[in-house]
DNA sequence: GTTCTAACA
DNA sequence: TGTTAGTA
């Protein structure tokens, strides 16, 4: 599962691709590059190369503007998913680290009853 | 031929 | 946002 959001972050597609996936102007990918909505990566000869994903959120901001939506409020509104994957991010590495000490400590309360164990049969 | 940046009759 | 110029 993992493995598939993978791939589709993988940067592949270049911007004649993209055009015709989306049904946008270079003009306006560009442009929404600059607005933060999407990022591409860059070929070693600065060329821009897209994910799925970003086909995906270039297809969502189209439709965003279709509502009638702003860029400033389209803007806000992937800032604040941004800021909250953000967060979902940091108390998943936090109760990792609650987790792997909670093993660790185990561990070491095994490893003090084994040498209990062993030091009371030398008694 | 495609894409990039910068700029505007 | 379109489009064009000069590059890479």
């Amino acid at each position: 599962m993992a493995e598939k959001q993978l791939r589709r972050n993988l940067a592949v597609l270049p911007i004649g691709t993209v055009m015709k996936l989306t049904g946008q102007t270079a003009r306006q990918i560009r442009y929404y590059e600059t607005q933060a909505l999407v990022f591409p990566e860059r070929t070693i000869g600065h060329q821009r190369m897209f994910s799925l994903n970003d086909v995906d959120r270039l297809l969502e901001i189209k439709d965003y503007l279709a509502e009638g939506t702003t860029m400033v409020q389209i803007r806000q509104i992937y800032q604040k998913k941004a800021d909250r994957q953000r967060d979902k991010q940091l108390s998943d590495e936090k109760a990792r680290r609650l987790l792997a000490n909670e093993l660790l400590s185990v561990g070491g309360l095994v490893g003090q009853r084994s040498t209990i164990s062993q030091s009371s049969k030398l008694y």
